[in-house]
DNA sequence: GTACGAAGTTGATATGGATCAATTTGGACG
DNA sequence: CGTCCAAATTGATCCATATCAACTTCGTAC
């Protein structure tokens, strides 16, 4: 069966961080044009992982960080009572494992949430690359003081905000990540479902559907299943008012 | 007035690791024994603010991560409207300004909430030392990860648990970090004030002193003021029994 | 010691969102 | 193309905690 499909045979598994349309998002993004090839040599670039299949287990050792090359990643921490907490969502250019560089083991779970491909990098040989890579060493730790910030907005966000507030905001928030790649900012599908909106937001599912009719009725959004148009971009900037007008991440 | 007390004149002011008694806390803890003075060089210790005093404020210019040596620190960030949200305590041992890393400026608030000595590291030159030092730098990784850790707790404390369940969390997580001081890990002062710990855990004051006065009732605890004892460990950890067991600092 | 403002406690009431329950929609698969 | 199960929506009720209000305690200054 199956047409002859142009195989590249012998094509040199090494990565063209070079070639990638990421670059100017992720780790690239730190280093000059002739020492991307360091980078090059230590990554593990485009495996593919089907939706739902994990990219890493909590407690599991933990070897590499990864950064997404296309699709997107839920991380989830799973408490000794089987609940779980979502803990971010990762879309293409951003690095997903740096809460696990403090252990032995993974620190959480990342799934993916839709046909997703990855770019690994072993923790051993980047730590060896950061120590020669001043530029390198400085994005890494830019990186990880990002997402402590980000996670103390969350946190904000889940102690301070409404409903209303906390999934306006989150809209923004992955309205400007689908910006940052080029994507249209108003007119975007959700890769993630509605209950993982409400675990990552800290409601129940039916006060986040609950909470998307309204908006929809306000005009503040159209939405269907998981295609959302942002009708008001003002307005739900105005919404999340009280709250730090950057949004989270 | 003053009995001559002696004052060691011309003491050099380069720090001593050496002899601080937090060094097995702090970032010596990576280090070597004669690798030390390469720490002790960069290092500006000692400077100490009184209570109330801030040692850095959101949106000035970073300059330096500060390690608590005694007293005790407290990070918040202020929206745009004026709101403050508590994002940390910090106790000796402990490196306040790891937020910060990604910008130019401040992305927190470090305010002493007694009288507070601190050793600072001005980031350029800490940097400078870790692309030097491998151990080094991954201690900083290390600490940076788990401050991620620490804060996706938080957010899972904040989105999941009761009232209760929070301050037996808070409670128990400064037990755990009197006792890696070799302090008493039942008998301690608070170093804030109920407001701060009703910020910090997204509750209002008010429910925290019912809520502290309910642990009383119930035999938990002891608490006048800012003095406090545990009375029953184990029954606070049973509180926090769907949260994950380690506290979240 | 006394005065005064800040911090903490206690009580009464209101409410946003959880929970429970029922229905509808949607997607995967035979 | 219908079947079946998961996801999403909608409605009704309940509850933990916020809010409002009054009072007490504490710390500091005079």
């Amino acid at each position: 069966m199956a047409q002859a499909i142009p195989i590249r045979k012998n094509s040199p598994l090494k990565a063209s961080c070079h070639q990638c349309s990421l670059s100017n998002l992720c780790l690239p993004l730190a280093i000059e044009e002739n020492e991307l090839e360091r980078l090059e040599d230590i990554v593990l670039q485009g495996r593919i992982f089907n939706r739902g299949e994990h990219i890493f287990d909590q407690s599991t050792p933990f070897r590499s960080c990864f950064a997404v090359k296309s699709g997107s990643i839920k991380t989830s921490i799973i408490t000794e009572g089987g609940e779980e907490q979502v803990t971010g969502f990762f879309m293409p250019g951003e690095l997903v494992g740096l809460d696990s560089m403090s252990g032995e083991t993974y620190a959480c779970t990342a799934k993916a949430l839709e046909r997703t491909s990855v770019c690994e990098f072993p923790i051993e040989k980047l730590e060896e690359l950061t120590g020669k890579m001043p530029e390198l060493q400085h994005h890494m730790y830019h990186l990880m003081s990002q997402e402590i910030q980000n996670s103390h907005q969350l946190a904000m966000l889940l102690s301070k905000n409404t409903a209303e507030e906390r999934i306006a905001a989150l809209l923004l928030s992955l309205s400007s990540r689908f910006q940052r790649r080029r994507l249209s900012p108003t007119n975007f599908s959700l890769p993630m479902a509605r209950n993982d909106i409400a675990n990552f937001l800290g409601l129940a599912v039916e006060t986040v559907s609950r909470v998307f009719t309204r908006f929809q009725n306000q005009g503040l959004i159209r939405a269907r299943g998981r295609e959302v148009e942002l009708l008001d971009v003002e307005a739900l900037q105005t919404v999340t008012r009280e709250f730090s007008r950057q949004g989270f991440q």
